[in-house]
RNA sequence: GGCGAAGUGGCCGAGUGGUCAGGCAGAGGUCUGCAAAACCUUGUACAGCGGUUCGAAUCCGCUCUUCGCCUCCA
């Protein structure tokens, strides 16, 4: 079976064909970097980080893009308010460059945790300004945007299919609902800004062909997408409540101006909510990533993200981490016990798991459902090792090889990709292995003496070491209560 | 008001016109000096009301409820 992806434009599944075979182009719409990220940010990057990490196991060259909008935008509505970055930097007492570079630092320090492999390329806003101011000339050249008092507005009656992906293509219907005044300099209430004219003290402006200004929060994607990705890239991606406006505004000028499609499939990742309520910076109600990490191993946040299906909301809880806490140790240490195991005789049929992963991930990443087949290869690989004829060597390594490929490569939730403190830092790990080794040896002839007060107390100092003894078949084996 | 999504067992969460999702928690059991782990057994869930069908939680209609977007937002 073909990868399949659902595609939100046309609201169905569709097999996928890239426009170039063998080479997927990707651009996902990146963060604006003015406050640390938070858990809905880690759900949109996780899910496309797997998206990219599949397409690659299916042996696809991938060229990821994802941009950092470092200009601000507006804190309101689209016409008035303040820049949220400038804002920032006024509250911060900084400069507006520096709450960009400060933010976007925190931001690949929370993905890099979270072991979202960075995007091939990432471009920032203010780094392409030329390209936008390009594409909006391009824009009025054709007779698609005009300008008035130093602003360039995108004419929607220009572009009869403008609203196609939201579903919002009357116009005039729109309107009656808005709560939005329209700006009489505008021709159609409808009409977005490609570019602004700086006001007064403006921190962030740029000289144009129309004076001092800044781009629209629409055109940078555009013009980055094409620049990196050509005219049509194969997927874009984004949250759900970027459809409307922003992607049908990115559909817009780009196919207004390239007269090509812009997008073979759109993708767009669901929401994070709180008690059923959306996660939102401006809500605030939302779960900052670095103070979350200090409660969960972050690839445990990764894993309870991916449990449930990218398409779904995600509703958070400490109780549903704390399950999936549970589950992934669970895998964890069937890992561990494989290769803590003499090899024996039996065999399972890896092979039919691997194709039904493959299904599943096929399916448009369906990762929840890639994750119980994990647990049922898991239950599988315990019950085998629980009987005496064990498992062959040969099973054995390849069970390892499926953990590595698809709990590894293509999930991200375990090692050899991903982070682990302890293994990085071998020295420490080393003596702490001798050390550890040690004291079970000295329990082993404790039990084998029944001095089971001095074993029992040996255990026990473990434990309060953070040290978590197991006795199995295969003997004594022990792991880091916070290593998990 | 317009556009869109969704309601699954104690909790989280897949899926499907007619055998089982899976995880967590709970109960019983095997194993074990004990503990933990693992394994086995156990829950007959799909918002409500109609309809289509031999058969629907899965298709259709209506109702109720929730959520997202229509203003910045992953």
């Amino acid at each position: 079976m073909a990868l399949q992806i659902y595609n939100s434009l046309s609201r169905q599944k569709e097999i996928f064909v890239p426009v170039h075979s063998g080479v997927v182009g990707m651009y996902v719409c990146g963060p604006t970097v003015y406050g640390h990220a938070h858990l809905g940010h880690a759900k949109s990057y996780v899910s496309f980080d797997v998206v990219a990490r599949w397409l690659r196991q299916s042996g696809y060259r991938v060229r990821y893009v994802q941009n950092i909008t470092d200009v601000g935008h507006l804190t309101d509505d689209a016409d008035e308010g303040e820049d949220k970055i400038a804002r920032q930097a006024r509250l911060e007492k900084i400069d507006p460059m520096e709450v960009a570079q400060y933010y976007t630092r925190s931001f690949y320090e929370d993905m890099d945790r979270l072991g979202v492999e960075r995007p091939n390329i990432a471009p920032t806003a203010t780094g392409h300004i030329p390209e936008q101011i390009a594409l909006i000339e391009e824009l009025v050249r054709k007779g698609h945007a005009y300008e008035v008092n130093g602003n360039v507005y995108f004419s929607v009656h220009s572009f009869p299919e403008y609203g196609k992906l939201s579903g919002r293509t009357d116009q005039e219907a729109l309107q009656s609902g808005t709560r939005v005044e329209s700006r009489n300099e505008k021709r159609h209430p409808s009409d977005f800004a490609l570019w602004k004219k700086a006001e007064e003290g403006h921190l962030m402006q740029w000289q144009s062909p129309w004076g001092m200004g800044y781009p629209g929060w629409h055109v940078e994607c555009s013009a980055m997408s094409m620049k990196y990705l050509g005219d049509t890239v194969d997927i874009h991606g984004g949250g759900m409540e970027n459809k409307f406006p922003h992607h049908d505004c990115e559909i817009a000028q780009s196919e207004a101006a390239t007269g090509k499609p812009y997008v073979r499939y759109w993708m767009h990742n669901n929401m994070v909510t709180v008690n059923g309520i959306k996660m939102g910076k401006s809500l605030k109600n939302f779960v900052n990533l670095k103070e979350l990490f200090n409660t969960f191993d972050p690839l445990v946040i990764r894993f309870f993200i991916l449990q449930s299906h990218y398409r779904s909301p995600l509703d958070f809880s400490e109780t549903a981490i704390q399950a999936s806490a549970s589950g992934l140790e669970k895998l964890r240490d069937t890992k561990k016990r494989i290769l803590q195991t003499v090899a024996g005789s039996g065999s399972i049929d890896t092979e039919g798991f691997r194709m039904k992963m493959t299904e599943a991930m096929d399916d448009d990443f369906n990762t929840p459902l890639a994750i119980s087949i994990l647990f049922e290869f898991s239950k599988a690989i315990n019950g085998a090792l629980d009987k005496t004829e064990g498992l062959c060597e040969s099973v054995m390594a390849d069970a390892l090889l499926f953990f590595d490929t698809f709990a590894g490569t293509v999930l991200g939730i375990m090692g050899p990709v991903g982070v682990d403190p302890i293994q990085a830092d071998a020295n420490s790990r080393m003596a702490l292995d001798k050390v550890v080794t040690l004291l079970l040896d000295m329990r082993a002839d404790a039990r084998k003496n029944k001095d089971f007060a001095l074993s029992d107390r040996i255990r026990e100092k473990l434990l309060d070491a953070g040290i978590e003894v197991k006795d199995t078949r295969e003997g004594a084996s022990w792991s880091l209560k916070t290593e998990t």
